[in-house]
DNA sequence: CGCGTTCGTTAGAAGTTATAACTGGCAGCT
DNA sequence: AGCTGCCAGTTATAACTTCTAACGAACGCG
């Protein structure tokens, strides 16, 4: 999948044995959560003996941490391709929604339930923030609305740390952030199952919902 | 806490000593996430032996079950409490905002991420009906705006089975629809702490959304 | 070609959930 | 009041889990 190009013999060996667990490690996650992932299982699906795995992992946290990394980087990857492609606002809307259709569990690794003491590793904002960027471009090449500023605009004019160096208007800033919890709603309930047997479409919501923010 | 009214000594015990379990799971979830509920860990700090548990829970999964059961009635009636109390729509959200920043765990197990496998009980989608029709109530008595129907009132028009027998007009579907989506993608990205560190205060987003939803 | 790093093994500790079988005491009935 | 039966809580045990320690073997680098 990734980085293959290694030097030495041992290292190519190493880091395809890694991408085998991590290959074994989605294929569980998909089907029973994160929660109920187990390094024996992988080991055994693999053909090693327990123990073995801890080669490559330090241990069940770094293993599902780099999962996480991966599910972000994925994301990323698939925003930022969009965006180079010369999307706008409603297709990054749908990247995402496909992104997270193909495999649920992997869009929960990122937005679901945290656990209480996690701290997320450094690069995971990093690159969080690297999809903010790609998002802010997409809201400020919006055509700006007449409408007089809001309070969402004034407050996030004077606390705009999270948009780095970026130079929207204080608008684009409302739009990215709208879009961001507007769509993880809908998306997030959804892939939970909490529209399950209400009868409607939620792909008709999600569409609404872009509607909305394409032209608030 | 609740049904303490039983009529021999022995349901009474055992209705006591189930809530004093159910006290210390809520305890252990507060601060390590349900994952990490450990029936033994409990049954040391009650100061029985491991599978005494098992008189009160068949197995970890009821007792969790149990508490997801009893977060969706505490949700429900504290809304009901609001709205019997004549709150509107802003009230009524403002309520769920503090209702989910009492008890972050609370809500993840509600809305957090869903084992893939799992089966809500009967009884929660009922309880999730009962919440949806107070929310239709205080979005029929919305003024209706006088702009033309949108799309999704539209669809929603036609797929009104999750509404029951609620003669809510179509615009007042879409935005109990939309109330929900949307506070829930600012709350669930706020208690999984996507916001911190970013510098903004995610009451003025919530606030933003409330007002967005009041006048559409 | 040797030597050292590294990989995979087995053994085992310390957890977990959950079941089985036993014992003690309380409850309720006569 | 006394007897009886149910039931709570116990220990023992099985089958898991993560993870450490110690060992042997194989691989690759100098």
């Amino acid at each position: 999948m990734a980085e293959s190009d290694a030097k030495t013999p041992r290292e190519r060996y190493r880091a395809q044995v890694r991408e085998e667990i991590k290959k074994h490690a989605w294929e569980q996650i998909a089907d029973a959560g994160a929660s109920a992932l187990s390094l024996n299982a992988i080991a055994k699906q693999i053909g090693v003996s327990g123990p073995a795995l801890y080669r490559y992992f330090a241990n069940r946290d770094e293993l599902i941490t780099e999962l996480v990394r991966d599910a972000y980087r994925s994301l990323a990857d698939t925003f930022r391709a969009r965006a180079e492609a010369g999307a706008d606002l409603a297709e990054l809307a749908h990247a995402l929604r496909e992104w997270a259709l193909a495999d649920p569990q992997r869009y929960f690794l990122v937005y679901g339930t945290p656990v209480p003491g996690y701290r997320a590793p450094e690069d995971t904002t990093r690159i969080a923030s690297e999809m903010m960027a790609v998002l802010l471009d997409a809201c400020a090449a919006v055509a700006p609305d007449a409408s007089p500023a809001a309070p969402l605009d004034d407050h996030l004019a004077e606390h705009r740390a999270w948009a780095r160096d970026h130079q929207a208007p204080p608008s684009a800033l409302s739009r990215a952030l709208l879009f961001w919890t507007r769509l993880h709603g809908v998306l997030s309930l959804e892939l939970a199952g909490h529209f399950t047997g209400m009868g409607f479409d939620p792909a008709e919501l999600y569409a609404a919902e872009i509607r909305a923010l394409a032209n608030p």
